[in-house]
DNA sequence: TCGTGATGATCAAGCGTTTTAGCAATGTTT
DNA sequence: AAACATTGCTAAAACGCTTGATCATCACGA
């Protein structure tokens, strides 16, 4: 025999400002209680039903009662009813080695945001066991969907559990073209526009230093800087391709081969490896821009803003990416076809490189 | 009239290797149809429950039919029942601004994941407004707690909703002693370890560059400096304390002040800060370490770890913040009564200060 | 033959919402 | 005054799961 305890009205201290930490959180019903209603009428009145009738002094007077009892809606249960959350998932695979992913995590969030959906994190820093973890940790919560990013631009493989939820990959691909949605940066488009920066500068002898390291990064970066020389009717010299280990050493190191081409003019894979280029000039005794214009890539703020002189480069949308895989996961954007949706690097213009007076 | 659809048994197309998204997910019901029992005998078996008795050969048919269907159980199904969920919520100020936030995420994410919970997180970029959203988001999803964290150290006000949950406050403190539980990184002690590498560099005259800008770091960095020459019995000189402003160009504008001092053992307020001091050196013809010993603070990787000479500096332990932000929030460290915890700054000790030979 | 104890599994209530169908008043037409 | 609309609100089922109470067997002594 269960009592259904119906003490209806006048309750024991109905008028405490309730505030602090409560064992139990107020419910739907205490609130219907409390303003002499259903349970019905208090959630019409919560979600502003557009068809629902209610009388003006009703709606005021649960209104009322949900303030005075500080109530707060259990997500959990409207969830259950409806079916699916207000979550998006992000998977990461390295928060920590980079500030690329927290960006990406920044747009994500702000644009999932938004659309009322807060984001669900999970970092596995490339260990595979937690990933198939995190994943059936967001599907469990019935996320909209989830957006699998990595830090650097990659292919990668699809896992498949993620096939059970709505996905975008964010900063990779898969391999299989038409497999999966996807959102990158253009490293064409910004291989063509650091380029074009020195272009702009009046040079005509540019040199370019790649990474040593396959990635989609590097094609790309490479293909602009060939594309952006062919619009300006400037030939390609394959001597004046370097290459080294993308990051500050690797920069260091190629200055001297860099110096043996008589170039004024030089395109670094990205910001490390222009920061070390900066050192290797110093030693030199050369000067930035003067004796030679210097562009980077990725606009890593830590180190172009604050080069001495700051640095002129691309840069990496991340923030961006995670913006369109939201939209893109939501069905606003133009959803991909075939291949990724690429996203434009837009360039930085700073001072390393001198603004060109034609002579 | 509601017929209860129960064709028992025999389902249309049962043996289809179910795996791409379905429109409605495998419930519970659906699994212990399959199975031929109860739904509160598969609820058993999942959670494997103790004391529940289930003969083996049951328990192998269930585990087969959860298999079969793919059945991935609903967390917000558990979470209604249960009252509190397995979320964490964690509200950052700045995801964006630096590679910093990143780290306290990543850290709080592990640690949170060690037991069994997941991160939501919510970046507010400071906005009030988006704040209050954020934390009354997570106070709907029932969280266990949240983080309330800041990307530089300091003080803060207690948002009141943040109240209705359990909180702690990370990489910032409340004004008011005593008002709620925060973990900080100890400044005080960054600053004696930095100021120890140099005084292990053989040096006992050792110039200060402080910040410009009022915070907990500039004080405690400063009294952490005067503590280490005090224990190594050297008077306190006030003219070897410097003041700039915190970044690259404050740094480099320091230099000539600096080399008025007449010192060769520098310690910077930051690493920002002897970045650009490595350029005024520099330009002056001094060479590091040997002409300037220099040490920083903060260890922002891609800045120390990569100049030239590398920086010795001191950490700032934004990974162990958010971790220790978790534990604290679960009860499992020590909860500070008063005051705010202290999480240690490990030195970094690179080749910017010369190892000493004693003579 | 009747308790008594295990053992293996089910019943059914309940978690906090949403939502549809419907009831009881009123008001409005004829 | 009968018929119909409109308004204001409620009952109750449903969402997918957990869990304490209960039940049916079967085995074992006495």
């Amino acid at each position: 025999m269960i009592s259904q305890e119906k003490d209806s009205g006048n309750a024991a201290t109905p008028d405490v400002p309730v505030s602090k930490s409560r064992a139990q959180p107020v419910t739907l019903r205490e609130v219907a209680e409390a303003a002499g209603v259903s349970t019905a009428t208090v959630s019409l009145v919560i979600n502003k039903k557009k068809n629902a009738r209610i009388a003006e002094q009703t709606r005021q007077r649960v209104k009322d009662a949900i303030r005075q009892l500080g109530y707060r809606p259990n997500a959990m249960a409207k969830t259950l009813v409806s079916g699916t959350s207000r979550f998006i998932g992000l998977v990461a695979d390295g928060v920590a080695t980079t500030p690329f992913a927290g960006q990406i995590i920044h747009g994500a969030q702000d644009e999932a945001w938004k659309h009322g959906y807060a984001l669900l994190i999970a970092n596995t820093e490339g260990n595979r066991d937690l990933e198939t973890d995190a994943i059936a940790m967001m599907l469990e919560y019935k996320v909209r969907g989830i957006l699998y990013s990595t830090w650097f631009h990659r292919p990668t493989a699809v896992p498949e559990t993620l096939r059970e939820a709505d996905f975008v990959l964010v900063n990779c691909f898969s391999p299989e073209p038409g497999a999966a949605r996807a959102v990158v940066p253009d490293e064409e488009q910004g291989g063509r526009s650091a380029t074009e920066i020195l272009l702009r500068g009046g040079h005509r002898r540019i040199a370019f230093i790649n990474a040593t390291t396959p990635a989609p990064a590097r094609d790309g970066r490479l293909q602009g800087y060939k594309d952006a020389l062919q619009a300006a009717g400037i030939p390609f010299d394959p001597e004046l391709v370097l290459e080294a280990y993308p990051d500050q050493e690797g920069g260091y190191g190629a200055t001297e081969e860099l110096l043996k081409r008589n170039v004024a003019a030089v395109y670094c894979y990205n910001d490390r490896m222009a920061m070390g280029l900066y050192d290797g000039l110093r030693e030199n005794g050369l000067s930035i821009p003067d004796d030679m214009a210097v562009v980077g890539f990725d606009n890593q703020e830590v180190i172009a803003a604050h080069l001495r002189p700051p640095l002129s480069t691309v840069s990496l949308p991340h923030y961006e990416l995670g913006a369109a895989g939201v939209r893109m996961l939501l069905g606003l954007d133009e959803a991909s076809t075939d291949a990724a949706v690429k996203i434009m690097c837009p360039a930085v213009e700073r001072a390393s490189v001198a603004v060109h007076s034609p002579a």
